[in-house]
DNA sequence: ACATCAATTAGACACATATCGAAACGTCGA
DNA sequence: TCGACGTTTCGATATGTGTCTAATTGATGT
């Protein structure tokens, strides 16, 4: 696993974007069938009651954090996680 | 160090509790001046630019996470940094 | 070209919350 | 008892954000 330095403002947003319950699922979902392929977003959309803008918007707001790389292929969206990310604000919350 | 189950619920105080970097600023103080006896609350307000009212407000979320305990004595309120809770965090977000 | 489908964007709304000033509360020393 | 001090509570305000519907974009198959 390579490591990664995270800036005070990386930090943040990590901690923002795990504050929401639905996004803890999708990011739970992402890192189950954690293929190198990537999980199709409406695969996960299928599994979470929301609508597709709302899932969008999760979205963009876990890749601004750097928790997870979105793919786009065609017109899908294929959702990797970024376990170096997760792991970096776990070594963070380590050293408090 | 105790192990802590948490539930759902307490993750997502835990969570939120994080995500504003006030708070973890202020549990980063508490964790330093780490003596048994607790770190004063106006010892804090001291190293933060922020109210007495704010100050309180954050301590009390802190301390609905779980995250602190706020030990009353006289006049004075003495914070530890509840370190299992932190620890039974990490461990839920390496599930992930 | 057209219809269909996945995803995004735009705009709106409701709700949460970080912050403050002012007032109240409780403790302690004079 | 009184005043000072640390802390908390109250009420108000501004900002942030999770969610939706509707409209848009972009790709794919017929």
């Amino acid at each position: 696993m390579e490591t990664v330095q995270l800036s005070t403002k990386e930090i943040q947003l990590i901690a923002k974007a795990l504050a929401d319950p639905r996004r803890v699922e999708i990011l739970k979902q992402i890192g189950e069938g954690c293929c190198d392929a990537g999980l199709p977003c409406s695969n996960i959309r299928s599994c979470q009651p929301v609508t597709a803008a709302t899932l969008s918007h999760h979205m963009k707001e876990l890749e601004r954090a750097g928790l997870i790389e979105i793919a786009r292929e065609g017109k899908f969206a294929n959702l990797k996680l970024r376990r170096p990310t997760l792991q970096a604000y776990m070594d963070y919350l380590k050293a408090i």
